[in-house]
DNA sequence: TTCTTTTGTCTACAAATGTAGACTATAAAA
DNA sequence: TTTTATAGTCTACATTTGTAGACAAAAGAA
């Protein structure tokens, strides 16, 4: 079995509490039954399915739940779009990674950092890649 | 409702069926039983679903199918890697970026045209992207 | 201290997904 | 032409996901 991903549903709380920090349900369905209209057993069963998948952690404060995220952030979204790259066909990375780069917002910065790391790439970058999906 | 997403097995599928062209289920299976060591039955399965959303296209040739894809390959990668997005903070995009060019497979073309978008971005690009997380 | 709200835990249930067997109509082989 | 291998269509069934109600325990309000 590989690693469980997160599901549409699970990354809006993942995304609160990693906005949040450590908090509380009562914090979570507050804003999730605004943002999501969701309703606050909805909100109740996706955190201890989070905690399932050992994707948050709990610590207890008396009775209440404090919700922590036990991934990273970063390392969750890298996980995840590794995964959509994973599906794909690796010729179609190229114009894939242009046309998002297209469709979203970027600062400045963000922008020189990949350039920069483009270009370091550039020096042992193969002339074509070639497909692989009828091997194997 | 939105658009069905394509699903991991999907994938699999689609990506033969780009790669070939057109085929028959049984060059299908051919394939898939062996790389993905699936049984004729779940090959067969996962063909008529993928007609049910209309991401395959069947033309009869005698009883036999003859199986197309009805998106194009490109489109399905821009979506399926925007949708992946689109459950991100904004703030963790560059970096995103930054890390998945980092772990994959690129053509010195492929490069010089991601160079070339970004360098395009770069002189309307804000100064920094503000987290959305917990708005609205 | 009794009533009410909050929290947390269980249970529920339909739809989607992964995976595959059963049965049927052909087509190909013997 | 009788046998056999195929391809196609149905049905099946466990898991995961989306979504939420029921109920109990504890905390706050009256």
């Amino acid at each position: 079995m590989e690693k469980t991903d997160i599901t549409k549903s699970e990354w809006e709380v993942m995304r609160i509490v990693w906005t949040l920090g450590e908090t509380t349900s009562s914090q979570l369905i507050d804003i999730l039954s605004k943002k999501m209209d969701w309703s606050s057993s909805t909100i109740k069963t996706l955190l201890s399915r989070l905690c399932d998948k050992e994707l948050l952690g709990i610590k207890k404060d008396g009775r209440k739940n404090i919700y922590y995220s036990a991934i990273k952030e970063q390392a969750a979204y890298d996980m995840s779009v590794k995964r959509v790259f994973e599906s794909m066909c690796c010729m179609h990375y190229g114009e894939t990674l242009h046309d998002v780069i297209e469709s979203i917002e970027l600062s400045k910065s963000d922008i020189d950092s990949i350039i920069d790391v483009l270009k370091k790439k550039r020096d042992t970058a193969p002339e074509e890649v070639h497909c692989k999906c009828l091997e194997e």
